[in-house]
DNA sequence: TCCATATTTCCAGAATAATGGAAATATTAA
DNA sequence: TTAATATTTCCATTATTCTGGAAATATGGA
């Protein structure tokens, strides 16, 4: 993962009704939720939620699909994992040795 | 950690300054680095670059402690690893099954 | 005490992000 | 084809963040 789409992903988490979002549609699972139950369920207006759908959907950590009149969103785990994976490099690539704060299982992406 | 907290760590990193500024202090290791130092290594002007470290204190990612006329700044490896944990969470609570996206050894904070 | 160095705070301007109403688009059903 | 539903795009307003110069503060040395 490069560094802009790190800063990408991560400003897509960076912000209060968008980490809600997104913590909706990972407890939603694979089958997602469409859009306006997700504005329903945040309380926020569709206008609002379609502008926050498009920046969690540029980073890549949410993913749509068409289904009828409605728009289907659901959480792209890969993406998530890879933002992880970059973190917990750059967490670690000083001090292997003395922190917990490697994965020992998984090797650095 | 707390949903705020969350926020707050990921918008410190979620631009790319601060981000090259953090990634900096990892590759510095505990010993960290003084503000102009970095303010050198990352070509920015001291103004410029006290905000973003007092934006990256703010969330605990970074501390900084005076030696004589300078300040050092080192990273603090246990909230990156917090904020890891609640990402790994979030990502996975859906589907623990699944995907490889949890790490089995460590339990959900 | 006076000066040099390191860093911060203050401040104002520029840039970017967030909000939500009105209108546009896509889909389905009657 | 007309109407109803779901969502988006357009747009203007407000809010927040970023930037960097000038001045203030803290420290150490002559």
């Amino acid at each position: 993962m490069e560094s802009n789409q790190v800063v990408q992903a991560l400003a897509s988490l960076a912000q209060v009704t968008r980490l809600d979002l997104y913590r909706l549609l990972v407890q939603q699972g694979p089958q997602g939720l469409a859009a306006g139950q997700i504005a329903k369920q945040l309380g926020i207006p569709a206008t609002t939620l379609s502008f926050h759908l498009n920046h969690v959907q540029q980073s890549g950590l949410i993913t749509a699909k068409r289904a009828g009149r409605s728009i289907i969103y659901s959480a792209n785990y890969q993406v998530m994992q890879q933002l992880i994976d970059y973190l917990s490099h750059n967490c670690c690539e000083a001090q292997p040795a003395s922190s917990d704060c490697c994965n020992p299982d998984r090797s650095p992406t």
